[in-house]
Order: C-alpha cells, then structure tokens, then sequence
DNA sequence: AATTTCTTCCGTGAAACACGGAATTTTAAA
DNA sequence: TTTAAAATTCCGTGTTTCACGGAAGAAATT
C-alpha cells in the first residue's frame, strides 16, 4: 500500500477529482488533500507519506519552496509534480528544487500510477514528451549547479532570445534592426541559428515554444 | 442510472479524474469523455446523454457554440458548465447559450452530484455563490438582447478558420492549397481577409488570436 | 430579384525565409 | 595561456510569403 497525499492549492475540484482517481486503485491509499500548504505542513510530520503528489500551476514559487524544505527536511518523501500550465521552466525549478517526478496535464491517471509506483520504488519518473535533449540540458545545467548560467532550453543565447522576444512582440525584422543598432540581415541569420537549435521548421512552432517558456504573452 | 458525458478541451487529467470521481456513484453512468469537441459531436447522436458536462476555460468560444448548438438540436441533452477559471462573463455566456447549470472549480463533488440531479429532475442548478441578483439582472437582460446571429469573433467564414487551423499546425500555404485542392494564391487571398476582418497588422496576432480562442493548441 | 458574402484566382513589389558561407569578437576549455 | 567553441555580425541567391489591389462566379440573405 502506497500511502499518497495530494496538494493543490488553485483548483479544489481537481484535487478531489484526482484522489478519487488514485483511490480507485489498489495499491494506492490517499492519506491527504490539501488546498493549504500550511495543512500539508502539520500533519506532514505525523502521517507516513510515501509520495506526495503537487499540481503546479502559474503561480507556483510557494509550491516550489516546499519541494526544497521537503527535499532537506523529508526526504523520506518522494515528490510527484504536475504541471497544469504550458511552461517549461517549472520543469527546471521544480525538479531542481528536489521532485522527483514531473507529469502533465496531458497524461492519462495509468501514467501517474506508474509514475507512483517509480517513486515509490526509488525511481525517477519523467513525462516521456520532456524531449531528452531538454532534459539533458537541464542536467547538465545542474551540475554548473552555481555557476548561474541560464539553463534555456536549446541553449539560446541572450541576443537570440531577445530576437524572439521581439517577434512575438510582432516587430518586423527591419523595426528590431532599427532597434537593436544591426542589419536585417543579421536578424535573419539570428533567426535561421534558433531554428536550428530547436529544430523547427516553421515559426509556428518557435511561437509555441514562446509561449510555453513564458517569453511571450498570449 | 443518469447518462453523463464529460468534455474537458484542455486538461485530459481533469476530464479522467472527474469521470473517476462521478464513476464511483450510484446512479451515475460516464457514458464519454472527451477532449475534442467533434468527437462529442460524432457520438452524441446515438448514444442517450442526459447532462453533459463542460469544463470551460479561459479560450471558450467553441465550447459557448456547442452549448447553443445542444439547445437548438439536442435539447434532451442538459448541459452543466464548471468554470475553472474566474471570469463573471462565462457565467452570462454559457447561460444565455443554454447551459441548466452552472458551478466552479471551487465546489465539491457532492455539489456536483445535487446539480446533476436537478438537471436530471428538469430543474436548473446554479453556484450557490452566484448572487442572486446578479443572476436575476442577466436573466432578466437575455430577454432584451435579441439573441443575434454572432458566432465567431470578426464573423470569419468556415473556409478561413480552416486555414487558421492549418496554418497554425504549422502547415506551409502549399501544403494547405494540396490538401484543399485550391491555389496557393487563394490561400493568400484567404490569409488576407482574415487579417483585414480582425484588423490585425501581423501575423502574430493572429496566432495569438488563434490560441486565446482555442483554434490552435500550444 | 437584388444584394451581400464567400470562395476562388491573379499582378506586383516588398518582406521574410531557407540554405549556404564567412569574418570578428567573446567565452569556455584544455 | 593557447586553443577550441560559441556568439554576433553580415552577405549571396533563390524561394516563399505578405500587402495591397482587382476581379468573377457561387452561395447565401434580404
């Protein structure tokens, strides 16, 4: 019996959809939902938890701090986060800060039980749509763990990611040379070395990717 | 035993978890779940469906057009929105379109059971914390309004939200003059009156235009 | 029957994209 | 510190898309 305890402080409805889910199935017992990360904290302490499961949402920085203290001070506890946004950088804070696992939105309740049954066991479970090569930049963001160089996707350096920041601004690439003192064609090439980093092929998916990674409002 | 479909367009964990939650009653039946509203439209014709639940979100237009769609032409379907997001207007508009109950993401399971219930029963069920004034006053102003004949945003024809569509998976406009046997240059023609009728200067907008209004997932 | 909208297509010039190469500066690694 | 790698800048060339305009038959509305 896997003991699970849920947290999500933005949608109460999801939370006790979800352990209806979990609790469904053998195996699995609920031993706590949580709209308050307060709550969580006192009974944190006298109830077995095996894997605590939290839903990351926008605003996530007080979820995010109790995955650290969580990882220093109970570790015992195995961290299973779901992200309900399209951002990409809670990947990297979240598993920084210590989880274990990350799903999403988008995966099915079987893949949450095998994501359980990982961390349970002493696994790590990662959704299999992180690209590896994202991943792999993230670990390997980790071990400079402090030298503080930004961990973006695909590498993107300060120059291309202002270019993208601009385009989804919708400035047109004369409007960003006047901006930014260069030639069009220097945007271009700026343009074809993003593509080729992240391996798109159009601009569609560069905006989504944009979007997703908080670059660009919607 | 109540026949209840679920739609959920943008979070399949919720949709799963929520006919998990309904599934573990007596009397309730999850006869569908889905997360494309043309699937629902398939079925829905020969399979009974008593109360229909949709999950809305910020992007609703689609969803706002099933419900009026449903209360035209399958009005032996009763439709129960949950708002998972806080914005007074979904309430108005799902209404209006014919929508017998009304709940949030912050009411519990129980309250959901009672609201399919009464849409069972014939009777409308809304958020208890819905004012009732408030409720009053937009009942009373439906009647007013003459219920014209608005449905997209910028009254864009089925032909150019096609091509929004393609073009936001990204589709090239020789792809999409392919796979809709015109010219290229009619796809050009199309682009051109959907900007003009949005008002839109570059694509961007579009796109973002695109996603806010759920024609292009991100 | 008359009018409007939808759908289709084209001409033309400007802008953006795809693909390649290349030189200078900055940064990271050995 | 020397070397290698990455970042930033720019161009050539050909293709594609965009912006703006016009146009004409089909379909839907009035």
């Amino acid at each position: 019996m896997i003991s699970v305890a849920i947290i999500d402080t933005h949608n109460p409805l999801m939370l006790e959809s979800l352990a209806a889910l979990l609790s469904g199935k053998d195996e699995i017992s609920i031993t706590g939902q949580f709209t308050v990360i307060g709550d969580f904290m006192k009974v944190s302490r006298t109830v077995t938890i095996n894997v605590l499961i939290i839903n990351i949402y926008k605003a996530h920085i007080e979820e995010i701090e109790l995955i650290k203290k969580i990882s220093k001070e109970m570790s015992r506890i195995r961290v299973l986060v779901i992200s309900m946004e399209m951002q990409e950088s809670v990947i990297y804070e979240s598993i920084k800060a210590g989880a274990k696992g990350y799903l999403t939105k988008q995966d099915s309740g079987s893949e949450i039980l095998m994501a359980i049954y990982s961390l349970r066991g002493g696994y790590d479970y990662y959704n299999k749509s992180i690209s590896n090569i994202l991943l792999n930049n993230y670990i390997r963001a980790i071990d400079d763990e402090d030298s503080g160089k930004t961990s973006f996707p695909g590498n993107l350096s300060k120059r291309e990611i202002e270019i993208i920041r601009y385009w989804g601004d919708g400035l047109t690439n004369k409007e960003m040379a006047d901006k930014m003192f260069i030639s069009t064609r220097t945007i271009e090439s700026h343009k074809n070395h993003i593509m080729q980093k992240l391996n798109f092929k159009t601009s569609i998916d560069l905006l989504k990717f944009a979007i997703r990674n908080n670059l660009i409002n919607v």
